[in-house]
DNA sequence: GGGTAAAAATGACTGCGGTCAATTAAAAAA
DNA sequence: TTTTTTAATTGACCGCAGTCATTTTTACCC
């Protein structure tokens, strides 16, 4: 690999970075960024293999940012503070409509060689809440990691819900506390909701 | 409206339902619609909004047929049933990844007043499945409705995993099987687990 | 330095979804 | 029937992602 390679592929990435940060993610135009990187079409591919691999960089590297903070702080004791723990990141996830279809798109590996930024930090996010549920703060009949499983999944549920029309009513982490009382804290237990 | 509007449009969703039969939805082109239905490509576009709304029509009469299957059904009394009865619908929605992701980009209603065939089922689906909560057999805790809204945040966990190279190991049955009944009977409890 | 092979960059081109001003056909009014 | 209005159809055209044979640059060797 030469020094130039990563020139081209910093500045391709830069210039990204900053139209993203102008216009948003779904205006990005692989036109734009070449004209301003100031390369030819062909180098852009040549760099990533298709659009979607752009996106996965950047807006990997956005969640990426978050899970910095879910990591920095304390364990939640509760599903109030579990869910506002996890606000940022959802609306960051949320920020557009296009951002959450990339997301869920390039959410799960396609292959196992090629693992992208962010079925990467999917992983990360399980590897980061699991221990959360492993202090036995909430249910003691499942495990850790299938505690944190389903609370991915309710996430995702309520992401896709904020972009129905028929569902605006509430908003993402009202509806996330519903869902995480009745998922981790069955038979109405309070705070310390062990089971059985 | 003309006799002649329908006739054409009837022409243009049989055609493309014959070359989905013959390629499968994601090889579908509007070009291909278009020529073997003898109309202009604009034609196309003054029946249907986009590709993805034809698309909505045939992927949606798809699932209500298999819901109309779940309507047919006795209400399931086992974890292991539910999973069962949904089986045909959960391998119809991800025979293709094209098709899933079209499901998960169409499932929200974009405005209350242009809800698709799509969206539409999913509404269904929780008409459907929200009875077979409401006689007690599971939890007693939380509403049907919310049994019903946290059984689907969980298929859709299970088609998406389905589709993620590092999670090939487990059907999507088992991996559902699992959820539900941390789901639905919490602490353990055999089929019979009312609570608290 | 000159020659050469590998890597990187180029830009015209393709595929395909979607648009729109112009045209044609059908229904309503005269 | 003729005129007028309205609805339906047309196809050339556009935007944008992605391709590939060709050219240019760089690294390596004698």
């Amino acid at each position: 690999m030469q020094k130039r390679t990563l020139e081209t592929r910093a500045r391709l990435v830069a210039v990204a970075t900053a139209l993203v940060a102008e216009n948003g993610y779904g205006a990005l135009r692989t036109d734009e960024v070449v004209k301003r990187a100031g390369v030819a079409k062909g180098t852009f591919f040549s760099h990533f293999k298709d659009k979607d691999a752009l996106m996965d960089l950047l807006i990997g590297a956005g969640i990426d940012a978050h899970l910095d903070q879910l990591a920095k702080a304390p364990p939640p004791e509760t599903v109030e503070e579990l869910v506002a723990l996890q606000a940022p990141l959802l609306h960051f996830m949320t920020q557009e409509r296009y951002v959450f279809d990339v997301i869920l798109r390039l959410s799960g590996a396609a292959a196992v060689a090629e693992i992208g930024a962010i079925a990467t930090t999917f992983g990360r996010y399980l590897d980061l809440t699991v221990p959360w549920f492993e202090k036995g703060t909430f249910r003691n009949d499942i495990s850790a990691e299938l505690q944190a499983d389903g609370m991915q999944a309710f996430v995702t549920q309520v992401m896709a819900l904020h972009f129905c029309a028929l569902h605006e009513d509430q908003s993402m982490e009202a509806r996330l506390i519903v869902y995480l009382r009745a998922w981790l804290c069955p038979a109405g237990g309070g705070r310390d909701c062990r089971l059985p």
